[in-house]
Parts: C-alpha cells; structure tokens; sequence
DNA sequence: CAATATCTCCTTTTT
DNA sequence: GGAGATATTG
C-alpha cells in the first residue's frame, strides 16, 4: 500500500532525531517497516547496524515477520529487533566483567523480587512491617527501590537514609550475592554501565547506526537515558508514540518523554500522522469524542476517509455470567449467519479475572478461543521447578532457585535444615551455594542433615558438569533423566493422565531451551543461561496463530491489545470500578485519565464494528454487589449509540451493514 | 520430615 | 471465592 504524504516525510527524515506522532490506526507500523526497508535499500545502511526497539515481544516478533517478508530472511535476521528489556540483557551479557559479575547471571522474577524483600523485613526490620503491615512494607520498599533504580542511584547514593534505604541496601547486596539481577536493573545497569565508561559508551554508540522506538510514549527515565547514549555518536533516530494511548504510567512510563526531546534534540524533525485508516468515522468518532475529555501534550485532530458504519452497540446485562453468555451468542451469530471468521474478533477486558466467565460460556458455546497473556506454561508449578533446576545448573549462587529445588525430588532436606543454611549464609554475606560448600558449615548441622545436604550437592555438581558441556538439544532430556523427575511427577499426581500432562508440559519447555542452545531455526546459539533468562522475559513463548493459522476468537486485556486491531470488538465490563477500575483512582485524577485512555484504546482497536457492554450486578468477595455503568459511557456521542437487548435475538439486517463495511475496509 | 487443615491476603495492567 | 503461606498433625 501506498504511503501518505506525512507517512512519507517521516520514513525520508532519516538525517537527525525524527518524532513520530502517530494516532491510532495512522499506519505507524507500516511506516516503521518501510523507513527500515528504505534505509537499507536507499541508503545503504547494513542491516546489523539498525536497531528496532519496541515494549513487548509480540510487538518484536511481529515486526520480524514483517521484515522477512519485505526483506527476506537473510537480510531481516541481521537486524536488531527486540524490546529495551532483552536489549539491556544483551547489553549486560556483553559486559558483564565490567559490572564485577559471571557472565552466567540470572534474571529474577517480580515474585522472586516480592519474596525476597520480605524476607529481608522480616529478618531486619520487623518493626517496619508491624507498623505498615507486611504487604505495606514490601510495596513501599518495591516503590522506593524502583524510583532510585530508574534515577540511577545506587545504595551508598541515597542521600536521606531511612528505612527503605537500608532495605534497598540489603537487597542490592542479595542480588549480587545470588549473581542476580532484576527487571529493572536490565535497563539501568545498562545504562550505568555506559555513562561509566567512556569506551563501552562508544562501542555501543557506534554499534548502532540508526534507532528505532516504537510505542515511545511508554519509555520511563532510564529508558529515555539508554536511547540518548546508544544514539549519542551518529544522533540518528526515529522514535513513533501517541501520548493518548500511553496506558503504562503505573510502571514508570512518562509520556513527557515525548516534550523532552524537543528541548534535548533542537533540530529535531516532528511529523504528524492524523489519518486513520482503521476504523469506520462513527468508531473513530466514539474515540475522539471520549479522548477529548483528557488534557492533551500534543493538539491533533484524527480524521477517517472511511464508510460512517454501523452505530455501535451499548448492551446492559444482569451480570457477568449474563455479560459472557451474550457475547458467545453474537459471536455466534455472526460467524454462523453474518460469515465472520471467529480470528475477526476480539472480546477485551479491563482484569485478566474478567476472562473465566466467558472462557466458560465459550466452552459451553463450543466457540474457538485463546487467551492471551492468560495462564501461562511457565505458571505451572513443574516447570518452575524444571527452570529453577536449569537456573541453579547455569548459575549456582541463585539462592532463590535453589531453594526452590534443594528438596526436589525429595531428599529429605526440610524447613529445620534450610533455616539453619539461610543463617550461615547470611552470616557470611555468601550465597547458599557457597555455605554449603564452605567447611564451617558443618558444626551448625546434624549429620542426618549434612548427608542429605551432599546428596544434593553431588546431584547438583553432576548435573553442573553434565549440562554445561553439552552444546545440543540432548542436554534438556539429560536433565530429567538425571534427576529422576518423571518418577518425582508420578509420585506426586493422582491420576496417571495428569501426570502425562504435567511431563508434556516439562519437556515442551526444555525443548525450548534445547532449541536455543543448539541454535535451531537458524538462530544463533545462545549459552545455557542466556537462554534460561529469555524464557523468564517471556520471549520464547510459542508465536501466536497469526492470522492464517488459529481461527480462533481472541480475549485479552486492555493492555495486550494495543498495537492490534480486528474488525469486531466486544469491550464487556465498563462499570464504574472496573472501567475505570477502582484503585487506580488513589493518585487523584491522574489515574481516572489514564483509565480513559485505555478505553480509548480499546475502542480504537475496532475496525468494522463495536460493542459496547457492561453489568448491573457483579458477585465482588462472594457477594452480589449492584454497579453503575462507567463515567466514560456518558462521554460518548449519544448519537453514534445504539442500545441492545441482550435477551433478545437480533435480526440479519444489522449484520449485513456490518457486511458492507467489511467489504469497503477490505479494498 | 511430609501431608493435611487453617488462615490471610488479595483480585490492575507487564517486561 | 481462590491462591499461597503458615500452623497442626501423623
């Protein structure tokens, strides 16, 4: 498809900073693509020397494709596509030496984050969580933390000492006695890291000839500091963002990023993409109407060329149960009589929870679906043991992980033997690994206890030299093999089919590691622990049926579904609590605008056809509660509404204007 | 030390 | 109304 005049300006502004606002459905990927592809044609930039950032893997994978097709598999494997967290990654990897750390360090979890934070208040500053109650605590503890991580100070930097501070202390030294890093710390070690040292500063920054940003409006403070240096020595960047659909502020995001960089970047070139080319005037004309309750960074006004549409439905049920059962009958409706592919449509919520009643109804409708971002295989309690295995195997010093397997299979090491290990290793400041490796440790220990203790460490050494001399898809069965895991599961499953389950479930993992370790698919080998960490990124999970493959029905959070679109969308649950959801509305008003902004990018997903739903009555703790639709029903154009009686069956006449414009979007 | 019963917190979104 | 952590038994 052709390029628009501003679509155009911005792929060609290829000399300094370029800024990118894009609008919803204005083509911004489109233009992503085809500025890569004009860069490398055009301009002879290698391939190897651009650098695509996006938020989520799923953005990443899908701008891969995209570029295979336009490019070819040879040329779009060069380049670097991947999110600022597995980029920090790569970048820690790198230079690991110079952050005094292995190269083999490991990637903990929020959970493992949470737990250990707790454990540190509860074994230091017990007054702390008796006076905010321990949830309180750890979530001050966890802000304080995130803030200072993402201004770039380290523990001996704070200035005003008080309690998180002593607490963020703890927890850095943890971290590096476990040889660990969190989340965070991907991106601001990273960052860290380069305004260090003048020469890692220049290596990246001439590494990479041109940077791409997408969804720029969710960058937080260290990622905008990463951009700046990795772009420092050519000054060349593209970054695409819509302050309006900026939907992540809770993690750090601040779309002010978008203003800084006119004041940071003087000859920085701005275009405009207003045009939308997704949704029918009446969807585009909902959407703007709501937006335009927001105070606005940038002034733009979106404008369609499309068909004006259907009105979109606005449907009052009785509750949740009612809210799904209404759904999975229209869908029915529509692909049985209306000739909608079930891969068409998209049901999207506020809460994963708002997902069970409709898998239920789909389930009793017989409908197709998935659920993404829903329960996960690494959520299965086997294969966070098979992981944590494989993390310990990679990096031994994971305390966290290795406390998680020290008893599996059973070896009778219980809560008596592990207490007494935790306070000789933090009486030491070592790592679990370390105490049980050190000889002083034995006079705090009972035989019985030590003789359990070194069958582990003899398992776990065999292991160690067992795996990490294997380069091939071979070492993953080598490790349940070794430890006897299939008969650990069917010892521990009632029925012989869920133990089936839960191997199929271990070995699909390990078949992912395998793959990346032996460097199938054509991709570059990656060492054990590089490919243990990218399981925990999420960014191996299995592509999602695009298009072509699953025709299957699509449900998911709000979140998720930006940078999608689908001709038909149910939005269910706009009550006022849920959408805009209740605590959110702590941080005054902020919160209720940025709620209105997931709403608004949950109807500027639609493209054909809109549906708009939300209960009377809800069961809250076991107890039906009655709920008002949400505030931001009133704020749309009462004109472009059409009320529906869920109970009632509905005509083919609707279906057929939704025919039409189908067909128009099509051409 | 392991298996079962009871309690407590939380149900916002994700890399 | 459910998961996960802790207390209580065998």
């Amino acid at each position: 498809m052709r390029l628009n005049a501003a679509q155009q300006e911005a792929v060609d502004c290829i000399d300094g900073p370029c800024l990118v606002l894009a609008g919803a459905g204005s083509g911004k990927t489109r233009v992503i693509i085809a500025k890569i592809t004009s860069l490398i044609r055009d301009h002879g930039f290698l391939p190897r020397t651009i650098c695509a950032i996006t938020f989520t893997n799923k953005a990443a994978n899908e701008m891969k494709s995209r570029l295979r097709a336009d490019l070819g598999e040879e040329v779009a494997k060069e380049i670097w596509i991947s999110t600022f967290h597995s980029l920090g990654q790569s970048i820690l990897r790198a230079e690991h030496a110079r952050l005094g750390m292995g190269r083999d360090f490991t990637l903990y979890t929020d959970h493992e984050v949470h737990n250990v934070l707790r454990d540190i208040i509860r074994e230091h500053f017990p007054q702390y969580a008796e006076k905010e109650g321990e949830q309180g605590a750890i979530q001050s503890a966890l802000a304080a933390i995130a803030r200072w991580k993402g201004a770039l100070v380290a523990p001996p930097d704070v200035a005003p000492r008080d309690l998180n501070s002593m607490i963020y202390e703890r927890y850095d030294s943890y971290l590096k006695s476990c040889q660990a890093v969190d989340f965070e710390d991907l991106i601001s070690l990273s960052t860290a890291l380069l305004r260090d040292h003048e020469d890692l500063a220049q290596k990246w920054g001439r590494a990479f000839e041109y940077v791409l940003v997408d969804e720029y409006q969710d960058t937080n403070e260290t990622q905008y500091q990463l951009l700046r240096q990795l772009t420092s020595v050519h000054q060349r960047f593209t970054v695409v963002g819509d302050d309006d659909q900026s939907i992540y502020s809770w993690r750090g995001a601040r779309p002010e990023n978008i203003n800084s960089l006119a004041g940071d970047y003087p000859g920085l070139h701005v275009v405009k993409l207003e045009q939308n080319y997704r949704s029918t005037r009446r969807i585009l004309n909902c959407a703007n109407t709501l937006i335009s309750h927001n105070p606005h960074l940038f002034e733009k006004r979106l404008f369609s060329e499309l068909p004006e549409g259907e009105r979109i439905e606005l449907v009052a049920c009785d509750d949740e149960q009612a809210e799904a059962a209404f759904v999975a009958a229209d869908i029915q409706r529509l692909t049985f009589e209306g000739g909608l592919r079930h891969s068409d449509i998209a049901v999207l919520y506020r809460g994963n929870y708002q997902a069970t009643p409709l898998e239920s109804a789909f389930k009793m409708a017989q409908i197709p679906y998935v659920v993404s971002n829903g329960d996960s295989i690494f959520d299965h309690p086997e294969v966070k043991d098979i992981l944590c295995w494989c993390r310990l195997i990679a990096n031994p010093k994971d305390d966290q992980a290795l406390l998680r397997v020290i008893n599996i299979p059973n070896r009778r090491i219980g809560a008596d033997t592990i207490k007494a290990l935790r306070l000789c290793a933090t009486l030491n400041g070592n790592s679990i690994y370390e105490t049980l490796l050190d000889p002083r440790t034995e006079s705090s220990l009972s035989p019985a206890q030590m003789k359990a203790l070194s069958g582990f460490i003899v398992t776990l050494s065999t292991l160690r030299g067992f795996l990490l001399a294997r380069k091939d898809a071979t070492l993953v069965d080598s490790l349940v093999h070794h430890l006897d895991y299939e008969r650990y599961i069917k010892a521990n499953s009632s029925t012989a089919k869920s133990a089936e389950f839960k191997l199929r479930l271990v070995s699909d993992v390990m078949a992912m590691i395998g793959r990346q370790v032996a460097g199938k698919r054509g991709e570059a080998k990656v060492p054990f622990a590089t490919a243990v960490s990218r399981l925990l990124l999420r960014e191996t999970l299995e592509r999602r049926e695009d298009g072509t493959g699953g025709n299957v029905v699509q449900l998911m959070t709000l979140h998720a579904s930006k940078g999608l679109e689908f001709p038909r969308v149910y939005l269910i649950g706009l009550e006022d609590g849920v959408l805009p959801n209740r605590n959110t509305m702590e941080d005054a008003y902020q919160g209720l605008e940025e709620e209105r902004r997931l709403a608004y990018v949950g109807i500027t997903r639609a493209r054909a056809s809109l549906c708009l739903s939300y209960c009377t009555t809800k069961k809250i703790r076991g107890q039906v509660q009655p709920l008002m639709p949400s505030v931001f029903l009133t704020e749309l154009p009462e004109g472009d509404l059409q009320r529906i009686n869920p109970r009632r069956t509905r005509q083919l006449a609707s279906i057929r204007g939704l025919d039409d414009v189908l067909a128009m979007l099509r051409e």
